[in-house]
DNA sequence: TGCTTTTATCCGCCTACGCGGATATATTAA
DNA sequence: TTAATATATCCGCGTAGGCGGATAAAAGCA
């Protein structure tokens, strides 16, 4: 029950939350998310550690880049969740925005990949 | 999405996680909930207020007694999510020893309703 | 009108964790 | 080996919110 709570705990902020959103779509590199959300690179790799430490995402580095992802789902509340998520979180409009600065990003920026 | 956020936050303590819980099952009053969660009323009380303040719960009052249950949800997500919650929470062996608590309470309460 | 019961709120204390600049580490290229 | 880039971690600071005892407010009863 600790588990569980110390899960969504992983949801209850923000920056997090939209990190989460734009990984649903696949995985992306640091500097991607700091292109979109648009915060300091110690604030991004802290939640991104959060978010690791919580089972939340896996990090592999390629290269220079360490790109993350969704991790498995150890429990079926947990996959659930992430369907749930999956299906109503990307309709929300912060979201959609997100995606769209997203696209902007990737089809403007110098470095980075 | 900072709404959104702080809805999971609600989640994101497990007093309120077995609160939540077993108000799943149905309406119960705060020495209810004092019973199973075996905690001071002002730390019982004070997360029903969070829960209430973050649209998660309703409390109504009957006589002395105020009785909380599940608040009807207003999105798609909220509600998808109150439904996993019942089928995935339920079945955990902290909510059932929480029901099972529950059930122990109930038959031998002297006061409290 | 008190007295009791139930619940809500207040209070001071304390920890988790948010923030973002500065620094350390890892990897690659020159 | 030095330099550049990407990322992780460290640091000090500030606030949200956890805790539970004490007190206040609401309701019913004698």
């Amino acid at each position: 029950m600790q588990t569980t709570a110390q899960f969504f705990k992983a949801l209850s902020e923000e920056p997090r939350l939209r990190i989460l959103a734009l990984l649903l779509g696949g995985e992306l590199c640091v500097c991607d998310l700091m292109g979109v959300l648009q915060l300091p690179q110690s604030t991004i790799s802290r939640h991104l550690a959060y978010l690791r430490n919580t089972g939340w995402v896996k990090g592999r580095r390629l290269g220079v880049w360490m790109y993350y992802r969704l991790a498995e789902m150890e429990t079926p509340l947990a996959r659930e969740l992430v369907e749930l998520l999956t299906k109503r979180l990307i309709e929300l409009p912060d979201t959609q925005q997100d995606y769209a600065s997203l696209e902007d990003f990737r089809r403007t920026k110098k470095k980075c990949a």
